[in-house]
RNA sequence: GGGCAAUUAGCUCAGCUGGUUAGAGCGUUGCAUUCACAUUGCAAAGGUCACUGGUUCGAGUCCAGUAUUGCCCACCA
């Protein structure tokens, strides 16, 4: 006999199973045994190096594993490309922070560019170590030798490719705009950066000098040393008369300013005095106006947060803060304030610094979204479009589903608001701009390595430009970049190695919070550079939660460390936690009952393995499927058989949870609670147990791998279980084992009632003659009574006499039953609910086809108006049959 | 201001294209347990599916409106 340890401890296998399918090579698509066609590619969202893994992650790496494994079992070449992120602006604020706290005030001075990088660098390393081996904790089957990493060599290559490329394609610019500018970070961040909140402010009324023939109203009265413009309603009677004059004012800047009045429809002329002073260099809006305007755009604030000088000597080199006490300050003490009021205001706060950005006209690199690409006939803007609606070059496979669909609305809109896209950032950590500038004659050379001399002057005096790129440039190429790409297109410009392996890739889960930062910029370059979709199907899943509902915050001290969990409960608890009772796009609680109640589940499996592993004569692998030779055998082959079609069904469908639910409702409710305690009276069941047991533990391994695994090793297979075969029925009947088995289950529950009102005796044999036939539903709990007779001893249910006619009848415990079918208590009730189902659908049949038979109406209404009516026609005839032979089967 | 979602048992959540008497887990209550499993078993209680209308033979499911909650976007200076 077998010795299993009496519970499942996940902490003795974890390692072991997971260093066992790493030796395999299995993770490894091209190591997978068998002739597999197809391939399902998953790109793995590469966590950032900021640190370890959360909770969040630890979902994402069990919906991808689930999905991977999955498709393995299913024959196809599976692989999830696994990486990691230098996430740009977050590392290096990370680690400045860090710094900052071990006592260097300034590191990026202190320091300097080389040895800040190289404390960056080092705390990257680390942190990838930490964040890999978490991966492997959490069970992730990840194909190990495809490692890539946004900042790695290969990455970086294609990085500066695809900067070279667009600027070729003049979709990257240099040029002099307003950008979003972190005083804190001394860098830029994109629209996408920025998170607004929501702040109380003093909202002043005054005139710029005591000649201005109107006031205006502003939060921000320092910014007034640089306006250049009033804009005004075109159709606003106060100010009609003033449009397109422009007016001197002495507000104590530099120059004189000089404001030109102006019409914009978008200004609101109940806001405020209807008036607003336009400040082309400190808002955005502002600036859109000078453009369409032609106006001048004068910086009072500096990217040290400070006054320039073309503030006026009043003002250069204090901060905003001081320069707004002041500038308000002069207002008021020569009567140009007339009012002072508190409102809220929203403003744009550095995601990653926290500071409110100040908006500051700058020479910087863009990506042009709405130029039309050279050759393409359409701009950056119209691929991200297509690549959700008419499919990539309007071909129709190359459509990206998204699950659930309504976040497609909120990309399209996105794309909507779309402006174009910042790219370069003022901090180190990052991939520099492959571009070089002449100091000798100001040429700009875009290359990937230092020129060896300027191709203008000649002179070898250049000097890479000191930026870097936004940290989602990179990550944007994640899909192709980790296949190979640009390597791995041949000369005729067709896809080899990798990259036509596995791309577009399959299948893309990601957290709905980073939809536009990175499936939109995915989106954008791969239908730019490979004209492909980057995926053919996004998963996108809700955020986790703590039991009260709150977002789990460094701040709020509410964080729950996966790994500790793990260690706690197993692994395969905490993967089951954290995809059962969950949907697409929602949010979900995580609380350790959860957890409990899983783990819990998984000792249940183990169990179940340890009953069946230990009693049956001989351990071996069942190829083809047991006969029944008793209804309990039949009925259980047959849910395994629906269990099986409908658990592949919801996979395939992404639908995880409910995966779960059916599997776990098999496992409980109708293997373990009731046929293995059949199989305790009835006996010679081994084949049939080993059987199910080893469908089981295939169906359920996408979901908790290391139990599933374990309890396989004690099979004498020749192969993991992770690489077996996906159990396929065609098809499973609900047919006469199930209804014979219901009622026979009824018979023993009535019986039982009866001797517990002592109307018959215990111990005498009772002739079954009718039923208390209830539902079918209820089957369940009845089967459970079935359980509790199986442990009295002397309960026998004969019936030695003919057997009637009208009957059905089965052997349960050895025992035949037979039940007469006259005797159905709630025949009655069901023939009475069908019969009235049937009627009313007959009514509706009868009203449908009135209607069909008018010849005006078919003439008249729109075909498809008539070809759905003949639609539901046909369905409620095929209703009304199946509800008949229902009723026939009573 | 614009948009997107959610509202189902005490709690956390499922419920696919409308079709038997709306489900699960946890919790609660009672009972059982030398049996593979106390990380157990059995049973019970617990729901006008937010509200109001509409469509339909039939609505938790579709539509409209209301209320509440959450999220995203946005230049009210």
């Amino acid at each position: 006999m077998k010795d299993i340890n009496k519970a499942y401890n996940p902490q003795e296998a974890e390692d072991r199973i997971y260093k066992k399918w790493e030796d395999s090579g299995y993770f490894n698509p091209d190591n997978l045994p068998g002739k597999r066609p197809e391939y399902f590619s998953i790109s793995m969202p590469p966590p950032n190096v900021t640190g370890v893994l959360h909770l969040g992650h630890a979902l994402e790496n069990t919906i991808m594993d689930a999905a991977i494994r999955f498709q393995r079992l299913k024959g196809k070449k599976a692989v999830i490309i696994p990486g990691t992120d230098h996430a740009a602006v977050a590392t290096q604020a990370r680690v400045e922070k860090n710094l900052i706290k071990e006592g260097i005030k300034d590191p990026r001075k202190e320091l300097g560019r080389e040895a800040l990088l190289l404390k960056i660098r080092e705390y990257a390393e680390n942190s990838k170590t930490i964040i890999i081996k978490q991966i492997k904790k959490m069970g992730t089957s990840c194909d190990w030798s495809r490692l890539a990493y946004t900042f790695d060599e290969k990455r970086s290559a294609a990085v500066n490719k695809v900067f070279i490329k667009m600027y070729n394609d003049g979709l990257v610019y240099r040029g002099y705009r307003v950008v979003n500018w972190s005083v804190k970070g001394q860098s830029t961040c994109s629209d996408d950066e920025l998170v607004h909140i929501e702040r109380d402010a003093k909202f002043y009324t005054f005139k710029y000098d005591k000649d201005f023939p109107f006031e205006i109203s502003t939060t921000r009265p320092e910014t007034k040393l640089g306006d250049t413009a009033v804009a005004v309603n075109p159709k606003d009677e106060r100010y009609k008369k003033y449009i397109g004059q422009t007016f001197t004012a002495n507000v104590g800047a530099k120059e004189l300013l000089k404001i030109k009045i102006i019409a914009d429809p978008e200004v609101d002329p109940n806001f405020g005095t209807g008036a607003l002073g336009v400040t082309p260099a400190h808002a955005l809006v502002d600036y859109e106006m000078a453009q369409k305007n032609n106006l001048a755009i004068i910086p009072v604030i500096g990217p040290d947060g400070k006054m320039t000088e073309e503030a006026g000597n009043d003002y250069a080199g204090l901060t905003v803060m001081a320069a707004r006490e002041k500038f308000v300050q002069h207002l008021k003490d020569n009567g140009l304030l007339s009012k002072e009021e508190d409102i809220k205001q929203n403003v744009g706060t550095s995601d990653r610094f926290g500071d409110v950005v100040e908006v500051i006209p700058m020479t910087q690199w863009w990506i042009n979204v709405n130029k039309e690409i050279p050759g393409r006939k359409k701009s950056l803007k119209d691929l991200m479009r297509d690549a959700v609606t008419i499919g990539n070059n309007g071909d129709k496979s190359q459509i990206i589903n998204i699950t659930p669909d309504h976040y497609s609305k909120l990309y399209m809109q996105w794309i909507d608001n779309l402006r174009d896209w910042c790219i370069s950032r003022q901090i180190w950590w990052g991939h520099r701009i492959p571009v070089w500038y002449c100091a000798d004659c100001g040429e700009i050379i875009v290359s990937e390595n230092k020129p060896e001399k300027c191709t203008k002057c000649g002179l070898n005096n250049l000097r890479q430009d000191e930026d870097t790129l936004d940290t989602w440039f990179s990550s944007g190429l994640w899909t192709f970049s980790t296949l190979g790409w640009p390597e791995n297109i041949d000369a005729k410009g067709k896809k080899i190695g990798d990259l036509k392996a596995f791309h577009p890739t399959t299948w893309m889960q990601m957290g709905y919070e980073i939809l536009f930062f990175w499936m939109a910029r995915m989106i954008l370059m791969t239908t730019y550079i490979l004209e492909e979709i980057p995926f053919k199907d996004v998963y996108i899943h809700g955020m986790l939660r703590d039991k009260n509902g709150q977002k789990f915050s460094k701040s709020l001290g509410n964080g729950i460390d996966p790994i500790e969990v793990a260690n706690q409960f197993g692994t395969d608890a905490l993967r089951l936690s954290l995809i059962s009772g969950t949907s697409a796009g929602n949010d979900s609680r995580f609380y350790e009952e959860k957890v409990e109640g899983n783990r819990n589940f998984v000792n249940k499996l183990w169990n179940i393995s340890r009953f069946i592993l230990t009693s049956v004569k001989e351990i071996k692998r069942i190829d083809k499927k047991p006969k029944a030779s008793t209804l309990a055998d039949e009925w259980i082959l047959n849910q395994l058989a629906a269990l099986e079609i409908n658990a592949n069904k919801e996979l395939e469908a992404s639908n995880f949870s409910l995966a779960t639910d059916l599997l776990r409702a098999f496992t409980w409710n109708d293997f373990a609670d009731w046929y293995l305690e059949i199989s305790k009276i009835e006996k010679d069941k081994d084949e049939i147990l080993l059987y199910i047991l080893e469908r089981l533990l295939i169906l359920w391994h996408p979901f908790i791998p290391f139990v599933t695994e374990a309890i396989w090793e004690n099979f004498d297979a020749d192969d993991l279980l992770m690489v077996q075969v996906w159990p396929s029925s065609a098809k499973a009947s609900e047919g006469t084992a199930f209804k014979q088995f219901s009622l026979i289950v009824d018979i023993i529950s009535l019986i039982r009632n009866l001797r517990a009102e002592n109307k018959i005796e215990p111990a005498k044999k009772v002739n079954v003659r009718m039923i208390g036939g209830k539902n079918a539903k209820l089957l369940k709990d009845q089967l459970s009574i079935i359980q509790g007779l199986a442990r009295i001893e002397n309960l026998e249910i004969t019936d030695k006499g003919e057997k009637p006619a009208q009957s059905v009848g089965g052997v349960v415990f050895g025992v035949e039953v037979y039940i007469l079918m006259e005797g159905l208590v709630d025949k009655a009730k069901e023939t009475e609910r069908l019969t009235k189902e049937i009627e009313q659908i007959k009514n509706y049949i009868v009203t449908l086809e009135k209607k069909l038979g008018n010849q005006e109406f078919v003439k008249n209404a729109p075909k498809e108006v008539v070809a759905g009516e003949e639609e539901k026609l046909a369905d409620a005839k095929g209703k009304v049959v199946k509800l008949e032979e229902q009723l026939k089967g009573l």
